[in-house]
DNA sequence: GATCAATATTGACATACGTCTATGTCTGGT
DNA sequence: ACCAGACATAGACGTATGTCAATATTGATC
């Protein structure tokens, strides 16, 4: 388990299942989890971030990730803002070329708040 | 792990981490997923899935739900229908009541499919 | 330093979304 | 039958979102 600004205390999270299902979440966890959920909730974007993901030692260049989609340059550079935005990739410029990595633990964060061992 | 339509073949999903990290998703996949993100990516959604999670016997009534909110009945209503729609919630009606019950194994699948064992 | 190639940014557009008020539809009690 | 209360639906309105074409920016190369 991560350490990052989503997850609860050990106290509350160890008792019976997931941090959302086990109590009413505040406004402010619900509207921290949100931006990433709504990062995650568009085809495109979920696809995105498999494709890096499951790429070459987990980061893929901006190049290949555009050739495929049957979308514009500005739309998957929007999309990949978005998730960068997101907290989900990080981004690295490496001279012409940017490469993006998913953020696996913040994922787990997502997933563990959500359904973790529900 | 349940049997859901979301879930992939256990050879796909025992591997390392979950399928959205193994490997490219397809447009299927994300296109099935998505609408169940979608439902979870908005605070008051959030919330209400956690309340209903949290309730006494897994379920809350309609009535108690509007009462935690500072918005208008017709409001929560459309919540409800949009995670119900999406397969999150369900829904039965007693009496004048209606009773909403969170989907577990529905989240657990989602949570699974986007960071489980990450 | 002019040029080219890889990304990002901007602005425009259509569609989707969250919210409200007003109204409709059940259901139980009187 | 009627009424009252619980919940859903319809319609309207402003804002957010996904997409594109056009343009800007940045870095390598000649």
């Amino acid at each position: 388990m991560s350490k990052s600004h989503l997850t609860l205390t050990p106290v509350e999270t160890a008792a019976c299942c997931s941090p959302l299902l086990r109590e009413p979440i505040s406004l402010e966890h619900a509207e921290r989890l949100t931006p990433l959920l709504k990062a995650l909730a568009d085809p495109v974007r979920l696809r995105l971030v498999s494709i890096v993901a499951a790429s070459e030692g987990g980061e893929a260049c901006v190049c290949d990730l555009n050739d495929a989609f049957d979308l514009s340059q500005p739309t998957i550079s929007h999309h990949l803002k978005v998730l960068h935005d997101a907290g989900l990739l990080d981004r690295s410029k490496r001279g012409v070329w940017v490469y993006y990595a998913v953020r696996r633990e913040v994922l787990a964060d997502v997933a563990a708040l959500i359904g973790g061992s529900a």
